[in-house]
DNA sequence: CCTCTTGTCTACCAGATGGTAGACAGTCCA
DNA sequence: TGGACTGTCTACCATCTGGTAGACAAGAGG
């Protein structure tokens, strides 16, 4: 097993950070290669073209955060704000440790209808339970009451947002350091249940 | 004044369109000239290199979203929490009608730091007085207590974040139609609101 | 009428970019 | 041993990109 080259791979995360930080457009093939420490068309051995590289990088990307998501979701007890509240605080880990990783799902929207479209449908089923499950909430009284999907999208804009713009950080003269960031993810959990307590 | 011609405006305009949906990086000159109908040269000609557009876009951007701030905080009563309403209300309407306008405030964490640097400071006495407004307001009890710049940041992010993500409206299926896009005002306004009440 | 300025254009260029063709080295069986 | 396969590389190419040089038309003003 160890004999068997991890280039795929290699190219795959390095894609994943340039693509998340840099965006697509301003990432060229050399960029991602003399990153990974081989040549263009390694790259090109292994993904056909660089939109295929893209697609791949894509589909890695929501299969690794949708993991992350799922996880938090079954270790938290079974409670609405508990679980809003770990969703919260899983997806901060990865977010700030590789803020690249979102970065790269935001940038979907710079992207061509199709690529978006594709992303789109792959997380289609998860957000469709997750309306579920906000809906019998608000029915029980256990979440403000609003309409489901629209709270995903602005509580997902609210962490995304956060997470993929340090100028806005910069901006507020937010301190980013361990402590600074441990203090950050505690005000944004807040921020994010305020807004759905009943 | 009409023999004037705007070509300079044009041009502005165009490049705040595509910088702004696209990105910096994958917008071309000779994809804003061909928009504005001129030829590359006469872009060269009113603005020395892309990366002076650049600057100019993004100042000019500031100064418009500046002044819609400004007049709505403004016309609101001196209350907090509908002066925020009459914030992430105003903002939402030049968000949903040009939403690159917002998209291109995002761009800025994809540029080169001087650029990004520029822009931060340029916010930077504005935000200041901001914050110093939402402390005095929490002190008096009018606003739940919270750090006053992340606040400022988190509704930031969430504002820009579901202005610029038609993406993620389409993916949980929200209606992008006048009346769904009222109705979203309205949730948007209702969330940060929620999470910002004592 | 001449000349200077302004705004736009055509022609061109050097460098970068995505992608093709094919050589080459190592490994895996038969 | 010898051929097929796998993974990587060098060489090359067509196209695009930002930018330069300079021609040209239309006023403006003496």
């Amino acid at each position: 097993m160890s004999r068997r080259p991890n280039t795929r791979a290699l190219i795959l995360e390095a894609s994943v950070d340039l693509f998340g930080s840099r965006g697509f457009a301003a990432t060229s093939l050399d960029d991602i290669a003399s990153v990974v420490g081989v040549a263009k068309q390694t790259l090109l051995y292994w993904f056909p073209s660089k939109d295929e590289l893209l697609d791949a990088v894509l589909a890695q990307t929501a299969i690794e955060l949708a993991a992350v998501i799922e996880a938090a979701v079954r270790a938290a007890p079974d409670e609405p704000l508990a679980r809003i509240d770990a969703v919260v605080k899983a997806v901060f880990r990865p977010a700030v440790r590789r803020p690249q990783l979102l970065g790269l799902v935001r940038e979907v929207s710079r992207l061509s209808p199709v690529h978006a479209e594709r992303l789109t449908r792959s997380v289609q089923p998860f957000v469709r339970r997750a309306i579920d499950y906000l809906r019998e909430e608000m029915d029980a009284g256990r979440l403000r009451r609003a309409d489901p999907g629209l709270v995903i999208a602005l509580a997902y804009a609210t962490v995304t947002g956060i997470a993929t713009e340090p100028e806005a950080l910069r901006a507020v003269e937010w301190p980013v350091t361990p402590t600074g960031l441990r203090r950050l993810r505690e005000e944004l959990a807040a921020f994010v249940l305020s807004a759905l307590r009943p």
